[in-house]
Formats: structure tokens, sequence, C-alpha cells
DNA sequence: ATTCTTGCAAACGTTTTGCAGGCAC
DNA sequence: GTGCCTGCAAAACGTTTGCAAGAAT
């Protein structure tokens, strides 16, 4: 568990020129504490306790991605996963139970430069999503 | 455009114990002369004329998929995409206009193993899905 | 004749929008 | 005080489900 440093959290709101406000700093000490990617309504069932609104969770949340202090993960096609912006990294996804794991130190530049080379529309790229998928021991045994 | 064989759609349907209806060679032949990954509402477009229904594609391509006819492409957090599933490969997608390029001969065995070596978790990897987001040219000049 | 498939209607879960009141600055 | 944020209500959107009629085998 990261320790949560809320006057990190407001001077990186103001620097953006966000007002500060509660709910932004419990947002972000959520997001902060569970490092995994979350869905609105995983993030929502922690905030039961406050009033926070799921619209102000979603504003928010879409908000900080715009921005880059969050990504957004592709790890299922009907609902999205936010996770705090850290060092780069991709996940292992359980098929069955959905258990996300983290893997680092994944060197994707050649791919990206082969992909490149062929490509006939694009010279550039931004980003790049890799999810790997299959089952966890628990769900394998 | 690839040509359409029906007769083809209607041995592999019949293999499988799925009945032969208009409807799934009419879903089939669109997956197969449209390469490209696409939503429901793109396939749904090009049926205009028929009067399959919009719970008839969905209900079928994701019964396509189960079988592996058909592949999801996890492209946007909001919409599922579907493609016929030919060779492996992956896609160039753009962040502007939403063209999708494929790019074919990705090497991904190292980057797996790497991945298994690390996680704690898994043991093996079924599938994975990568994708790369940019600007094609047109919407990056 | 039997079983699977379809279309229609309705429900569902996630996400977005409009608006008035409230809070940060 | 001004402008941005929030909560509430409602709508929008993609997707799923139930059911009766129809088609494939």
């Amino acid at each position: 568990m990261p320790k949560i440093d809320y006057k990190h959290s407001a001077q990186q709101l103001q620097k953006i020129g966000l007002k500060v406000t509660p709910a932004r700093l419990t947002l972000l000490s959520v997001l902060q504490t569970h490092r995994q990617p979350q869905t609105i309504s995983d993030i929502k069932k922690q905030l039961k306790k406050t009033r926070i609104d799921l619209v102000t969770i979603y504003r928010n949340v879409e908000l900080f991605a715009k921005i880059g202090i969050v990504k957004k993960a592709l790890i299922r096609d009907n609902e999205a996963f936010y996770e705090y912006n850290s060092t780069h990294h991709h996940h292992l996804v359980c098929q069955s139970c959905g258990r996300i794991e983290d893997f680092e130190g994944c060197n994707t530049r050649n791919l990206i430069e082969k992909a490149l080379k062929q490509s006939q529309y694009f010279n550039s790229i931004k980003e790049h999503s890799l999810e790997l998928f299959g089952l966890c021991k628990t769900c394998a045994s």
C-alpha cells in the first residue's frame, strides 16, 4: 500500500489549473492505493461511505486520463479500466476470474519500428496497448 | 475485395453443427469482405437493405467469436470490434479518424516468455492483444 | 416433427448530458 | 464575485434477454 500524499496530489492538481476539491483528492487516493486497473464501479464501491456521485467519478477520472495522471487499459471491450499512471507496464489478465497482474520491462520498440516500416498510413505511434490473456494458476487447476 | 465463397461458408457452418441460414451467410460475407475490425453498428449499416435484425447480428457474431471464425479486437473500451479470423496480426489505429491498418509478422513470443518468467500468478498465456495508437498521415498533417 | 434461429419488445449496465446549487479561488 | 465542480435526474448508448413465430434439418 503506497502512502497517500494529499499535499502532492493537491499540488499536482493546482499545477494543471484544476481546482482542489475533496472529491478529486479522494479519487486520486483511491487510484494511488489500488495501483491496478479499476473500473468505475470498482472505484464507486470504495467510495460507498462518501457522498461522491458516480457522475463525478466519471468526469474526473476521464479528466485525469486526458491530462495523463491516469491511464486507460483496454482489458475488456465493454468497460473502461483506469489506473494511476506510474511506470510503463502491461498486464496479464485471467480470463476466468479477472485477476490482473502487472509486468514491466517489456520492450516494444523494435516491434513498433517494424510496424511503422510496413505501414502505408502511419509514420508515428504515440501509445500502445498490450494485454496478455490466460488462466491464472488458481483458475487453471 | 476477397471473393465470397458461400459454399465454403455453408460447409464451415455445417461442420460446426450450426444451421445454414441467410442471415449467417450474409454476415460471414460482410466479415470476409471488409477484413478490418468492425463494430456491430458498422456491420448493421452494411445490412441496411436486408431484414437482418441487430440482435441477430449480436448473437451470431458473438457465436462466431466463440467458435473462432471471428476474432475480437480491443480497440476501444466502449464498443466491441470483430474481424474475420485469418492470419495473426495486429493493428495501427488512428486516434483521430479511427482508421485501422493491419500489421503482420510481429513476434511477441519473447515478450510473453519474459512476462511469464516474471509472473507470480500465471504460467501460460492463451491470447494477447496488441494495438498501436497514433495519428495517421492524413490526420497528422 | 424437432430443434435451432429469428425478430420484436423490453430490460440491462455503462456512460453522457443538462441544469441548478455550491464550493474553490 | 466569478467560474469551475458537484449532485441529481434523465437520457443515450451498446448489449443482453424472453418469448412466440418461423425456418432449417
